[in-house]
DNA sequence: AATGAATGAGGTTTCATTCAT
DNA sequence: TATGAATGAAACCTCATTCAT
């Protein structure tokens, strides 16, 4: 079956390797994917799964990690407490930028947010987007452009309703009214008490 | 032999008490739960429940209707678009008791709402606890309670909300708190424009 | 590949057509049998298996037992310790039969004890030949027909002189000079001490 | 890369190294060391292990041979057939010996001397211990000081009583109790017929 | 001589579902 | 309608051994 010979890897390399073949599969054909898929995908054989990672849960924490630290990357925090800074705008711009990320994930979000996986290893909590959002909430308020709510609890709130707007897109409602409701209710959230 | 065992019973009590045999053992032992424990409880052979369900799916959905049902039946819509009627309050109830609800369910909330199962076979719309929401909302707008807001895009994302309130609180947050922090969101969400 | 149709057997019988399928594979084949093979020569289906044995040790210690119990079924002590019983000869007897139904065995008796089950699996007390062997020892002894040694201890040592004599004719030594090596050392170490 | 912590050895001597990393590792964990652990123990890769030893059944032969040799080397027999030596002693160190050495051995010996290699790899006849044992009672025999039985078989038999005897120690059994049964045996089987 | 990534056959075990009774 | 023994497809994982470097 093996065609070509053995494959000598560099283990970052071959790591890689795996896991952009599970994003491959997972993406396309959802939950059924199994470890032999996964192996014959990358060109490797089953024991070389088990090298790089103990049990299937912890390739999908590995998925997840990836996910999530290019969603780190791609949405640095303003630095300081810029009175001046348009804090709404950096809070929709947040908002819509991970709902179009979890859109482009396809079938790979659900499995790896949606699933039991998911309840068997929670997200750690250093790691969740929600901490940015709520370091976003904290900063608007010092900057005096947000409503003096609770950060961590409405953050958390918050971030459902971005999840939930991007798994609305996914299913198929009008993206421009999800996001528009989405925009309703983070703006109205934050905005700051009258004066 | 020993045909005097077998007890034959109204279909319905039997289907009955397997439904609820199986929710008392998935709220005290969440997803780990199988067919044969199912039986086991209540007092049933295993060929038993694939009379009365063709698929380990098809309990959890008959669990599901039961549930949602119980939601509905305990409140009721106020029948009119009475202008004088309380709509904000309306709205903390049944966000309260949704909650306090889910809560109560114990490890069968996420065997039933978070798993694997939920993707498979997602909520028909009409059942959906998302349409008392919307329905509220929009009862709410026509007395004019309510800002004019799109109800279904909006009911949705709001109820994202209660259900991560209801998350947060099982997970351990303070109930107070969280409950503050959706209040939060639902009052500021719908409040009418400032005239 | 099944050519006749689901068997459904009795329990007690189930167990029996496996314990023997995997007896005779063992006696023939050694120590190389699976439990595919078993369940394969037993006409039954590998989950059919493990609803007997939880695990394969189970079922060597199932056979293990069937063999013990078998040896104890054929040696019945004598009763009381009668001074006139030719107490020398039932020891004999013993002996003779142990290494002949080891014999017998074949292929089996180096699985089930000498393999690294023996070790992962020792021989509760309660079952052991041994325990036969001692009790022999100390109805002789209390008859006076033997000397006045350790029963325990000595009866354990004079157990593996009986289970290296079945061993050396299993391995081809000469069965008559090896129970005669055998019977030397019984007759010399059990033989009362001179007046 | 990283040529320079490649350890480039005398052959003998990093054969030496692997056995006795092995023999540690054998000692303390018995049966559930892997060639893995051995090589990082011996602080080699694990392609080198089989640079030495074609099989792992080969390195425990390895280990075999250095416990056999080293026995035999502790135990030199007394050259002629000298009548007026202790014969009886010379067995009986012998027997005491082996007893100790098997005890010192820790989890090693069942490894070794009891385990599923045993029977792939029987001992060769002319290195095991018997063969030493059975010399010995033959000088004894010329010398008039034991018994006129089959030196051959007996010797096997009486070994396997001095086995015993070691393994009853090492789970526990009363160390003095054990070998005054074992020397009761020894005695009384080597002594020779009363003029 | 040395390395260590890669292999893959093998083994154990689980459990939803089927079906003979 | 009821039973529970039987099924078998998967899934998971291990580790002795190989071989490209």
């Amino acid at each position: 079956m093996r065609l070509s010979t053995r494959r000598r890897l560099d283990p970052e390399v071959r790591r890689l390797e795996i896991i952009e073949a599970a994003e491959r599969l997972l993406k396309a054909a959802g939950p059924d994917v199994r470890v032999e898929d996964v192996v014959r995908e990358a060109g490797a054989a089953k024991g070389t799964f088990y090298l790089y990672f103990p049990a299937w849960d912890d390739l999908l924490e590995a998925i997840r990690a990836r996910l999530l630290g290019a969603f780190d990357a791609a949405h640095v925090l303003p630095p300081g407490a810029d009175p001046k800074a348009d804090w709404p705008r950096h809070i929709d711009r947040l908002a819509v930028a991970f709902v179009d990320g979890v859109v482009a994930m396809g079938g790979l979000h659900p499995v790896i947010f949606h699933s039991d996986f998911a309840q068997r290893r929670p997200i750690p909590a250093a790691d969740h987007p929600v901490s940015r959002l709520t370091a976003l909430i904290r900063k608007g308020q010092q900057a005096g452009a947000f409503a003096r709510l609770d950060p961590a609890a409405t953050g958390r709130l918050l971030f459902a309703v971005m999840h939930e707007t991007a798994d609305a897109v996914v299913e198929g409602d009008d993206r421009r009214k999800a996001l528009a409701a989405m925009r309703w209710i983070l703006g109205r959230t934050l905005a700051p008490e009258a004066a």
